[in-house]
DNA sequence: CGTACCGTTGAGGTGAGTCAAAGTAAGTGG
DNA sequence: CCACTTACTTTGACTCACCTCAACGGTACG
C-alpha cells in the first residue's frame, strides 16, 4: 500500500536532480538555521534512521539568479534554506511573474507540493548566494511513517509558518499599499532588524523595489511613493535598501490602530 | 513525549463543545460526502481504532447564521461539512468581516489551526442549515500516530485542497474584478452546476452578492456591475442567485486567453 | 402595509496603475 | 581613473478601475 501511494520512488530520491547537489556531511540538522532541526531534536531516532537521514540529505550552493526549482517540476523532496535569500514566484494570468513569498535562513520550502504529490506551482530563485539542503521524499516519508512525533512536529511547524505568512499575503492583500508596505517592513524588521548605536532600528532589505512591489501586489512606482510618504512623515529613513526606523511604535501604530476607526462592516 | 506535544487533552476531546453535538452514529465515514472518507477507506484500521473513531466523532446540525466555531476559539478538532454551505471569515484591519472561503459538502475545516495547535483565525458561519461532523483532536492524533498511511492520505488531501483554493483566493487577488468573478463562477459551476434541458449550464449560487464581493475582495456594487456586463455580452444570464451559462467555453476563454496577450513581465 | 434587507444603477471621487523621463548606483572595459 | 553601459529608483502627469455615496425597485416578513 505504501508503495502505491509513493508515486515514483526513483524520481523521488534526489538522484535525478542536477549534479551540483552533494551528499550532506553530518546532516543531523544540528546545523544552525536548518528549519527541520526543531522537528528532529526531540525525536528518538534509531541509529539506522539517523544514518539514512545523513546519507540521503543533499546540500548545494546556488548562485544569485539560479533556480532552486521551477514551476511544473515534480516535487522530489523538501528544501530548506540554510543561508541566503530566495524568492518564490509564479506566472500569473498575464504571464507576468508574481512573487508570493520570500524565504531565508531556516525556511522550509516545497512542502505543499511534496505532500500533495503534485508538481511545484512556484519557481524558487536565489536572490543572493544560497546554501540549500534537500531532503528526498523517500527520507521524509520514511521518517514520518516511522516516527509519529516527527510527523506531528513537522506538520505543526508547517501549519504555523503558513499561519504567519497568511497575515500579510492573504489577509492584507486588499488593504491600501501604505498598510501592506508597513506590514512588510514589520516582517523585515522582525527578521533582519538590528538596533544600532543610537537605539534606532536598522533593517537591510534583502530584495529590490520591484520584488517588494510584486510581493505586495503593487507596482514599483507605488512602493516608491509609499516610501517617500513615510520619509516625509519622519517615520522611516530610506537609503537604498537600508531602512532606519526611529520609532517602531509610531510606525506600526498606523496599522494597529486602523481597527479603531474601522468600518465594522458585516459580511 | 506525546503528552507534552498534545497541549491540552481535556479541551481537545470535544467534551467542552456546546451540547447540541451528539455522538455520531456509525461514523465509519462510509457516509456520503464526508471528506475524511477517502483518507480512511483504504487504511486497515484495527477494530479498537474503528470503535474509537465511531465513538468519539460528533455530529450536529447548525441553523442558518449559527457559528460552527469562532475566531480565537481553541482548535479542538477537525470539522467536516456533510451538507449545507458555510463561510469562513475573519475581521480585517478595519474590523470589517472579510470572507476567505466557502465550504460545502465534503470539505474539511479547521485543519490548519488544529495541526498548528493555535486558536482558529477565522469564524465559520452556517449560511444554510449545515450538517457538520467533528473529529476530536485526540482521535485525529491517535489515528495519525498509529496509521502512517492515514496520516499521509490526510495531509495529501489537505495539501491538494489548499492548492486548488490558492488559485482564486491568492493567485488571482490582484486581477481585475471581472476576471476574479468569472473564475468564481467557474468554481461554482464545477461544484454546483447542472446541465438543464436545453444543454445550458445552470448554477444556483449559494451565497449573496455581499459575500461574493467579500470573497473577491471587492464591493457588492462592483460585483453587480460585473454581472450586468456579462449579461450585456450574453455570456451569462442572472436571475437572483440563479445563473445560466449558455456557452461555458466562451465565458472561460476570457480568463484562459488573458495569458496570450499578457505583459510577460519579470519580477 | 410598513420595515428591513438585498440588489442594481448613477454620479462623482480617488488610489493606484501607466507612461515617460530624469536621477542614481553598479559594473565593465579602455 | 574615467567614459560608457545597464539596471534600479524616483518623480511627475495622466488615466482608469474601483470605491463611495445616494437613490430606487424588488422581495420577504412581521
Amino acid at each position: 500500500m505504501a508503495q502505491k501511494i509513493m508515486s515514483d520512488q526513483a524520481s523521488a530520491n534526489g538522484d535525478e536532480l542536477e549534479r551540483p547537489w552533494r551528499v550532506g556531511p553530518t546532516i543531523t540538522c544540528a546545523h544552525i538555521g536548518c528549519g527541520l532541526q526543531s522537528c528532529i531534536r526531540d525525536v528518538p531516532f534509531r541509529t539506522a534512521d539517523t544514518t539514512i537521514l545523513e546519507r540521503s540529505t543533499l546540500v548545494r550552493n546556488f548562485e544569485r539568479g539560479e533556480k532552486i526549482f521551477s514551476e511544473g517540476d515534480a516535487a522530489a523532496g523538501l528544501y530548506c534554506v540554510r543561508s541566503g535569500v530566495a524568492l518564490l514566484s509564479y506566472k500569473d494570468a498575464f504571464r507576468a511573474d508574481k512573487a508570493v513569498r520570500m524565504v531565508g535562513s531556516g525556511d522550509l520550502v516545497g512542502s505543499r507540493s511534496l505532500f500533495a504529490e503534485e508538481p511545484h506551482v512556484t519557481t524558487a530563485e536565489a536572490l543572493t548566494g544560497c546554501h540549500v539542503c534537500f531532503f528526498p521524499k523517500t527520507t521524509i516519508v520514511r521518517l514520518t511513517d516511522t516516527y509519529p512525533l516527527f510527523s506531528r512536529l513537522l506538520f505543526r511547524k508547517l501549519a504555523r509558518d503558513r499561519g504567519s505568512r497568511n497575515v500579510l499575503f492573504i489577509r492584507e492583500q486588499h488593504l491600501p499599499i501604505r498598510f501592506r508596505f508597513i506590514h512588510f517592513l514589520r516582517m523585515m524588521e522582525k527578521r533582519y532588524g538590528v538596533t544600532n548605536g543610537n537605539g534606532n532600528v536598522c533593517v537591510k532589505l534583502p530584495i529590490m523595489r520591484r520584488q517588494i512591489a510584486s510581493l505586495l501586489s503593487a507596482r514599483p512606482e507605488s512602493v516608491a511613493r509609499a516610501i517617500t510618504e513615510l520619509e516625509r512623515e519622519g517615520l522611516a529613513i530610506f537609503d537604498g535598501r537600508d531602512v532606519t526606523i526611529p520609532d517602531s511604535n509610531a510606525l506600526y501604530r498606523i496599522i494597529d490602530e486602523a481597527a479603531a476607526v474601522g468600518t465594522h462592516e458585516k459580511v
